[in-house]
DNA sequence: AATAATTTTTAGACACGCCTAAATTATATA
DNA sequence: TATATAATTTAGGCGTGTCTAAAAATTATT
């Protein structure tokens, strides 16, 4: 079996991303939802959608949209799982925040060598999840399933261990930092609001108040 | 003081490197040197010259070649210091051989993040050497200077400590691989041939014979 | 079903960073 | 010092990846 890996510039890298970021059934993607993503214009969208069909990593058919093929689901679950392993490091070896590392993984995720991100796998502990709680493709592109729920559906009083967000803006994060909530934080949900859906939780045997945005976004593991 | 810091690309930033490496005395770097070290031709060098010159990283002068502003100077060791830490890195953390990182390092080094290279600098150490022996500038740029001599300059009988090498080409660094001398050898000079130069060590207790070539590529500690 | 609104593509332009070939300048040699 | 040789720059071209504006196709609305 001949394989030739093909030189991959980062522009291609990051539209295979974002296809298979926003690839949610099995309809295929937008020029328009791309552009968006990746801040472009649809016509520059189209102009790539053609090369990327070209090389083989999507099918893309005009004015319907693209979806991955095998070959670049491949690519981009490669780019992902470097994306997530390099925000390990920078979070429990650099001491990063987690709401910080992320447009520095956007360069590492890049970084063209299969020896070094095996090799940084290894040296993490092969982490089956990220410090946001995403899921790390292994080497074959396997994605390990998660079992955990939002915060909102902890039952009272049952304790739960945060595992990650499923939610990764900056000011989100930064809130969680300020509230003390981080990965590994046990939370104990005390009473739910019928009113307006928030919690009152207890971390670190103080009670808090959160809104129902805030708790929805909360991964907590479910053993 | 206003400080904007330009975007700079990963071609300005190898430019800038090469000019460095290649800047021995006061004479500015010829369009050929550059060329030959870059492995372009000489015509899109003089194109890239008159761009980086433009923008006060070098001083150029038409057929005459140029030389690093105080701020392309900047520049350059704060590329050369990423390069070498992130060679460290993958050697001491990750367990590459000498030979194998300098490929990976060139990636590296174009990441863009002084928040990064700092945290690297402190997980690691604040070393003042790379693997292969080379000095890491500071965060300020200074080059912490290297006590160190060729181990053909070693007398005989005394015991030095292998601490780099002036040659990094991967034959000669697989060559000391493969007759054990790593960073930290403890290595004793036995004999000297006077006829070719040659030399007789002892490593780990074992006489062998390398030759002047060798031998003058392996830099020894001085105390 | 015809038309209006929206989405997508096409056409043409531009910056970047490289190239080849030709012209120019500098250097070496007779 | 005149001329041959070598180094350097200029001119023009090309692929990549983006853009704007206009044309074409699709979808929504009346």
């Amino acid at each position: 079996m001949l394989q030739i890996t093909i030189m991959r510039s980062r522009s291609e890298e990051d539209y295979l991303k974002a296809i298979y970021s926003l690839w949610k059934d099995e309809n295929p993607i937008s020029t328009t939802d791309i552009a968006n993503y990746l801040k472009m214009k649809a016509s520059s969208v189209t102009d790539m959608l053609q090369k990327l069909s070209d090389k083989g990593w999507i099918n893309y058919i005009k004015y319907k949209g693209a979806t991955l093929t095998k070959e670049g689901k491949k690519i981009a679950l490669s780019i992902i799982r470097k994306h997530r392993l390099w925000e390990t490091f920078l979070v429990t070896n650099l001491n990063f925040k987690w709401d910080e590392v992320h447009e520095i993984a956007e360069q590492l995720e890049h970084i063209n060598s299969s020896e070094l991100v095996n090799r940084l796998d290894d040296y993490l502990g092969n982490p089956m999840f990220d410090p946001h709680g995403d899921p790390i493709p292994n080497i074959n592109g396997k994605i390990p399933k998660s079992f955990s729920i939002p915060l909102i559906e902890l039952p009272i009083n049952k304790i739960g261990q945060v595992v990650g967000v499923s939610l990764d803006t900056p000011s989100f994060l930064q809130y969680l930092d300020k509230i003390n909530i981080h990965l590994g934080t046990k939370i104990k949900v005390a009473d739910k609001i019928e009113f307006d859906q928030s919690l009152e939780i207890i971390i670190d045997n103080k009670n808090i108040q959160i809104s129902s945005a805030v708790a929805k976004n909360i991964l907590i593991n479910t053993k």
